[in-house]
DNA sequence: GCCAACGTTGGC
DNA sequence: GCCAACGTTGGC
């Protein structure tokens, strides 16, 4: 079992959405590197930190589930959605993803305090010019961060 | 809104 | 296969 950080702006998907849906497909990721990480390795049970990014306090709003591992994410066949992909095709899917389900609404952990530990320094998230919205979480850096929530 | 950092595209 | 140009991300 795997730990994962997955970012959503909250203007387009927040933690709150997610609370009321239950469970959600995790669509519109185009980056090769994320896509790789939902179709190789996420596996239904592994856990993951929902992250507010693009926002006024960007951070760690809460806790979800991958509940159903990646298939073709259907946005890409379709025009009229912004996720196009003219170069994907039924039968050659491009991209992928997973769906993920509610598990807890935390207290908003910032990025800032994130940063003011030592302990999480290699995290991803952290590291300049980071832009995946999809990472690994170390399995020690996820027990560590929980005992902030 | 700015801008640094990064990924992707496409001409050669 | 190189690399400049371009578009996007995301914190501030």
């Amino acid at each position: 079992m795997r730990y994962w950080l997955m970012k959503s702006e909250p203007s387009e998907y927040s933690i709150d959405d997610l609370a009321r849906d239950g469970s959600v497909a995790w669509f519109g990721v185009r980056n090769y590197q994320a896509r790789n990480f939902m179709r190789d390795q996420m596996k239904p049970g592994d856990l993951a930190f929902f992250y507010h990014s693009s926002c006024e306090q960007p951070g760690i709003a809460g806790i979800c589930e991958i509940s159903k591992a990646a298939y073709p994410d259907a946005t890409q066949f379709d025009p009229s959605s912004k996720y196009y992909d003219p170069k994907a095709t039924p039968d050659n899917p491009r991209w992928f993803n997973v769906e993920v389900r509610f598990k807890r609404k935390t207290r908003l952990l910032p990025l800032s305090e994130l940063r003011a530990h030592p302990e999480l320094a290699q995290m991803r998230i952290l590291q300049r010019g980071n832009r995946l919205s999809i990472t690994p979480v170390d399995p020690r850096e996820w027990a560590f961060i929980e005992r902030l929530l």
